[in-house]
DNA sequence: GATCCTTTCAGGACAGTGTATGGAAAGCCC
DNA sequence: GGGCTTTCCATACACTGTCCTGAAAGGATC
């Protein structure tokens, strides 16, 4: 039970204790070093020793601040949610609908700012701000009729569609980062060896309609971020109409 | 471009070379063994010399099959997508709304077999069958009455649904049998020492709400698969009031 | 001010990992 | 039966996370 300790790194309090030999190094300074490191070269490539290198400081000392790899990584999950805790608030007068596509919006930029957290293996830690944005992705959808199974599940779902999105869309940054390869460059060489020499118009229909129709037009149909846009709103516009049944969604109507 | 040779081994023919030693194992057999490995033990703890082991052959065989571990998983992936090329396929006569709720639970079940899937860290390989999947789903969004972008990103993000929410719960699932502790038994001694001592009512205001409410009373509200239904049934509906605007969707309209 | 005590520091070691290297082995073709 | 071509696999290297250990450093106490 791993997770218990990372509860008490991650939720107990800070209590300084004055004897001993002096840390030469802050619990934050470890995890804002762990965040720059992965920041910068992404989740996998973040070594005990890499950080400690950072900071100047051996490899070792670092377990003093934190339990193991994994428990610096917990860490730095709740750090960036932190980021967002204040924003995701409701604000007064604020439809439930705006106020979720705002949520979706926020966290999709969190991920934007810090996609290692999309590489994170398990399931997002118990930490204080994750819940916290838990909580204010719950909120929206407590009254507006639905049942309350219904509204954890609404909420669980806006976060899991932004998530998916997210991770289809900006793994591929990351892994270009990684590869130094630039976008273009990597899609137009690796479209023209691919299109040319493998694609079968007639094993994949669909595809081919979409891309003589222009489906495919913007190139880098993900990087956009109308994609986000688009699927919260038809995604709110079914819950919309399963809180009010009878009444349409207030959706734009736009495709 | 490591990718590159990766496509070789993906869509190239398997090119019978008929002179010197022959291999003692296929690539199918490696592929299998892996996907075995992957099944039991989950990604992160594949290795190579595992997987040489289980097949009863030196470690440095499997490089002449896989290009290396990386390229080993895209293959596995390819064969776990293969299992639902043929049932992707649209039924004659078949609704659009019925082919992509379908299409989308076979995901999820595939995604059920094979966590593992869910951890590979970059972007879905370009793999044959992986591409075949992307096919099926654009399938349904086709001619009902989307702009080829608008059908393209319905797709993309119904697909992206189903993956976050298989993320969100199997994750668990997986984490939980690599750590042997069983599923009841991990969240009561969890949740008994977290919510004593760590939750505070006042901070997370929504999730108390839902709490008392028996908004979670299901224990696990992410294991039942009811929430895949309702999530890909109220996304459709917002999809289907985009595309033919005026009638609202076909939502069976319970919560 | 010296001593004890508690805590942190950091070097070395260990069991892993993926994979490059290179000589030995094994089967087809002439 | 060579010659050629391909595969096999032991060894080695760089790298990882983390345990162990004794030394170092500062506060508390006499």
């Amino acid at each position: 039970m791993a997770d218990q300790h990372h509860l008490e790194l991650l939720w107990g309090d800070d209590v300084p204790r004055g004897r001993g030999r002096p840390a030469r190094t802050t619990r934050d300074e470890v995890v804002a070093a762990g965040m720059a490191r992965a920041d910068a070269e992404g989740l996998h490539d973040l070594s005990m020793r890499q950080v400690a290198a950072d900071l100047g400081v051996g490899v070792m000392s670092l377990y003093t601040q934190v339990e193991s790899r994994d428990g610096l990584v917990v860490l730095m999950i709740d750090r960036a949610f932190a980021e967002v805790t204040d924003t995701l608030a409701r604000r007064d007068g604020e439809p439930w609908r705006d106020a979720a596509a705002r949520q979706a919006r926020t966290l999709w930029d969190l991920y934007g700012r810090h996609p290692w957290i999309l590489d994170h293996g398990h399931r997002m830690p118990m930490a204080p701000h994750v819940l916290a944005l838990e909580d204010a992705f719950y909120t929206p959808f407590l009254d507006i009729g639905l049942s309350p199974a219904g509204s954890a599940n609404a909420a669980i779902a806006l976060r899991s569609l932004v998530t998916g999105l997210a991770r289809d869309s900006r793994s591929e940054q990351d892994q270009v980062r990684r590869t130094g390869v630039g976008y273009a460059e990597y899609w137009s060489t690796l479209n023209a060896v691919f299109w040319d020499r493998y694609f079968d118009e007639e094993r994949y229909p669909a595809m081919t309609r979409l891309w003589y129709a222009g489906g495919f037009a913007a190139e880098d149909i993900l990087a956009g971020e109308g994609i986000l846009e688009r699927a919260v709103a038809a995604y709110l516009d079914g819950i919309a109409a399963r809180a009010h049944p009878g009444r349409t969604g207030q959706g734009t109507g736009e495709a």
